[in-house]
RNA sequence: UGGGGUAUGGCCAAGCGGUAAGGCAUCAGUUUUUGGUACUGACAUUCGGGGGUUCGAAUCCCUCUACCCCAUCCA
């Protein structure tokens, strides 16, 4: 953890911890009971559980169950289960929002004795229609002007059940014409008469999520809110609940991150739904499903998903992570895990007519390359079964295994040869007859002759029928809208395949990989000794040589787009007026003028400054970057510095004095001390060194360190110049006169 | 359209004024009784576009563009 780079959730935890903001970091996974939780969830449980881990805190599971019509017990239970087989505890028991109905009812009084809080008695369609748009300011209900009695009165009335649903709505008093719709008045409790399953039939009103989750949250001590982008604009809700409601502190802050997207799959609950409520899908824990339970029972493990999301990182940018990801999660994983056994999933006779009698073969389970024990026995004899794919009359150039005129190796056992192809009436192959080379028995081969395979297979006496379902991805499209994007083929299932013996008898794991084919799970649901079922987790790796029949879907090399310029607003006449003198008179460039032009405080700003120093351009650069750049965050009076001592600033600059890096750094030392720039030249000895005799020796000392990239320069990385002046700089602590340093590196290495 | 966000290779993603991290994918090569694994190497003269500031910009300023979220009595 130490060396990776953190994302941007830990470093703000980081800094609230260092600021001594909270004394334990406090997070919660807090998912509404309303379907089954996806891989979408598990990231948000790794990032809330990681977090809480990575800091000593601890995280709450909290089901948001504030709608009594979509919620169930049974989403509960799932919910739990997947945070649990994610291997994570949370603290103390399960948490739910209704448990805090009567605290959250006793806020909500709070707020209608303050006057933030009103019924509204408005219908839906007119409530919409006063909203307004996101253009238009929203108009408030004549219900907002009720006395704060009459609120009391009517909100108890609301809770005790006195009204029909939709009658009326508790709303905060905050402001209709808000550019933040979220904020024009939003609703805090509305009726309910619906039987929660939890709370029963207790309440009749229902808090909203606004309302009751930033409250949940500081109630139970939560430090650090982490939720998905869509509730950025909740922010402002979290904010004002619990501001206006004047708890004390420490209260939680909300943070967002971008949810997960994967691709060639489906993520939305109502899509989710979709397929398990059309057939489309064997239910929630159908292993195609991006759900935890079906990636469960397809065979992933905790581990692997774990991985996964940490491979992802978090961050803001919406993205689309490629599913290849989440393959390599698991194979990753199972890698070094799972045992290797032989299944032949389409199977092929092969007699071997020269081989009398049997024997067993002793194999490991584990390759050379897994530090794992562990062996089985093989029976072998004259009759064995192969796959299909492993034989090819008609080889393709670069086919490596069974022709009849190439040999090829039965793993851990003979080389064999192929001597007559026996078809059907229909010309398919249905039998091979072949012959061993009874010395190339592996281990001790002393046949000399070189096979480019060695294939799978098994004994066909001993061998075990087993099901395999062969999952593919659930959409054959990469951004899936509905059904009509399903991919026919996710699902083939394979009645017949023949497995060899150890797998059933011994059950030495529940996942393996079936050599050459992929790693695969026994399922948990259907499995049983006389009809054992397999799902395939993932295939191996194919690289490009074996998958010839794909078509390269190589670099559609996309021209670099055009971008085309939109109209940019006009200056008005003061500031076209203002814009010439700064071009003519003062001789600024024409984007320096048009910034100051086009910004009254900074110009008044700017010309300020010029009355207490002439230097039109110096100035007007520091004041359209870095003056400008402050005054993006504060206002003009919360400015630490002044006009003049800007001025001063600049002046230092035009003397030779400092040089602009220099500069930059007094100017962030003044606009945090708010001391005169002279001050702080002086007292931090900032003063610029321009002679090249200090400056030598320590380019010396840096050309003296970094041979190699000495060499790399000289070999024409002329970019590398930066890197040199960058550490010299670093040795003169900053002070070094970068115009001289420059000239003097590029000397000293050319 | 007002507001809030986001843009770094095919896909994620570090980077916070001084040599464009890392992973996935892809392509070569070595090892291999899995066409697997492991290992080695290649893969952004450039960070959404255009300007500006600076000795030096993915990073600071201006501007344009694209995409996402918000007008549920859902969460």
């Amino acid at each position: 953890m130490e060396n990776k780079s953190k994302d941007f959730l830990r470093r703000i935890v980081e800094e609230d911890l260092n600021a001594g903001k909270y004394n334990e970091v406090v997070t919660r996974f807090p998912p509404e009971p309303n379907g089954f939780p996806h891989i979408g969830h598990a990231k948000s449980i790794a990032i809330n559980f990681g977090i809480a881990k990575d800091y000593q805190g601890h995280c709450n599971l909290r089901m948001d169950d504030t709608n009594p019509t979509t919620e169930d017990t049974q989403y509960v239970e799932a919910l739990k289960d997947a945070v649990q087989w994610l291997g994570f505890e949370w603290d103390n028991n399960v948490r739910y929002t209704s448990d805090y109905f009567p605290k959250l009812y006793a806020y909500a009084i709070e707020l209608i004795k303050m006057g933030k809080a009103y019924v509204d008695s408005t219908n839906e369609e007119e409530m919409r229609e006063l909203r307004g748009t996101v253009t238009q300011a929203g108009k408030r209900s004549k219900y907002a002007e009720r006395s704060i009695e009459e609120n009391l009165e009517l909100f108890e009335k609301m809770k005790n059940g006195e009204f029909k649903d939709g009658e009326h709505v508790l709303r905060a008093k905050i402001d209709m014409s808000a550019s933040n719709m979220k904020m024009r008045d939003p609703l805090l409790y509305r009726i309910r008469h619906a039987h929660h399953f939890r709370a029963g039939d207790e309440w009749a009103i229902y808090p909203m999520y606004d309302f009751a989750h930033c409250l949940s949250d500081y109630i139970e001590g939560v430090s650090h809110s982490i939720c998905t982008l869509e509730f950025e604009n909740n922010r402002d809700i979290y904010n004002w609940v619990l501001d206006t409601l004047g708890l004390k502190p420490t209260r939680p802050y909300q943070h967002e991150f971008a949810r997960l997207g994967i691709n060639y799959t489906v993520m939305s609950k109502r899509k989710l739904l979709e397929l398990v409520e059309g057939g489309q899908v064997n239910g929630w824990d159908d292993p195609r499903m991006p759900t935890i339970a079906g990636l469960r029972r397809r065979g992933y493990t905790p581990e692997s998903i774990l991985n996964f999301c940490d491979s992802i990182g978090v961050a803001k940018a919406n993205s689309m992570v490629d599913v290849a990801q989440l393959e390599f999660a698991i194979r990753d994983d199972l890698n070094t895990k799972v045992p290797r056994v032989m299944c032949v999933m389409n199977p092929l006779k092969v007699t071997i007519t020269n081989y009398e009698g049997s024997e067993e073969i002793e194999a490991s389970y584990y390759p050379h390359d897994v530090p794992k024990e562990g062996t089985r026995k093989l029976p072998f004899s004259k009759e064995i079964y192969i796959d299909k794919s492993d034989f090819s009359e008609n080889p393709e150039k670069g086919y490596f295994r069974l022709t009849p005129t190439q040999a090829v190796r039965l793993k851990y056992a003979y080389i064999i040869s192929c001597k007559e192809v026996i078809k059907d009436d229909n010309g398919n192959v249905v039998e091979i007859k072949a012959e061993y080379h009874a010395d190339s028995k592996s281990g001790n081969d002393t046949s000399g002759i070189k096979v480019k395979s060695a294939i799978q297979w098994v004994e066909a006496n001993n061998a075990k029928q087993i099901e395999v379902r062969l999952y593919d991805r659930l959409f054959k499209t990469e951004a899936p809208e509905g059904v009509e994007d399903l991919n026919p083929d996710s699902l083939k299932i394979i009645k017949d395949a023949l497995i060899e013996p150890a797998v059933i008898n011994e059950k030495p794991d529940v996942r393996f990989q079936f050599e050459r084919e992929g790693y695969f799970y026994a399922d948990p649901v259907d499995y049983s000794d006389e009809k054992p079922v397999f799902n395939k987790i993932v295939g191996l790796k194919e690289s490009s040589s074996k998958k010839k029949k794909v078509v390269k879907q190589t670099a559609k090399p996309q021209p670099k787009k055009v971008q085309i310029d939109g109209e940019v607003v006009p200056m008005t006449t003061e500031e076209q007026a203002l814009f010439d003198n700064y071009t003519n008179e003062l001789k600024l460039n024409s984007e320096v003028a048009n910034t100051l032009a086009r910004d009254a405080q900074l110009s008044a700003f700017y010309q300020e400054a010029l009355e207490a120093v002439n230097s039109p351009v110096g100035i007007a650069n520091i004041v359209t970057n870095d003056v400008a750049r402050e005054l993006k965050q504060k206002e003009l009076n919360e400015l630490n510095y002044t006009p003049k001592q800007i001025a001063e600033l600049m002046k230092m600059v035009d003397d030779e004095l400092i040089s602009t890096k220099i500069a930059k750094q007094v100017f962030e030392e003044m606009s945090k001390s708010g001391e005169e720039p002279t001050k702080i030249v002086e007292s931090k000895g900032l003063v610029q060194i321009s002679d090249p005799a200090v400056i030598l020796p320590m380019i010396d000392e840096v050309i003296a360190k970094n041979p190699e990239n000495v060499e790399k320069f000289r070999a024409g990385n002329t970019k590398l110049l930066g890197f040199f002046v960058g550490q010299v700089l670093k040795a003169t602590k900053g002070k070094g006169n970068p115009k001289v340093v420059n000239e003097l590196v590029a000397r000293q290495l050319g």
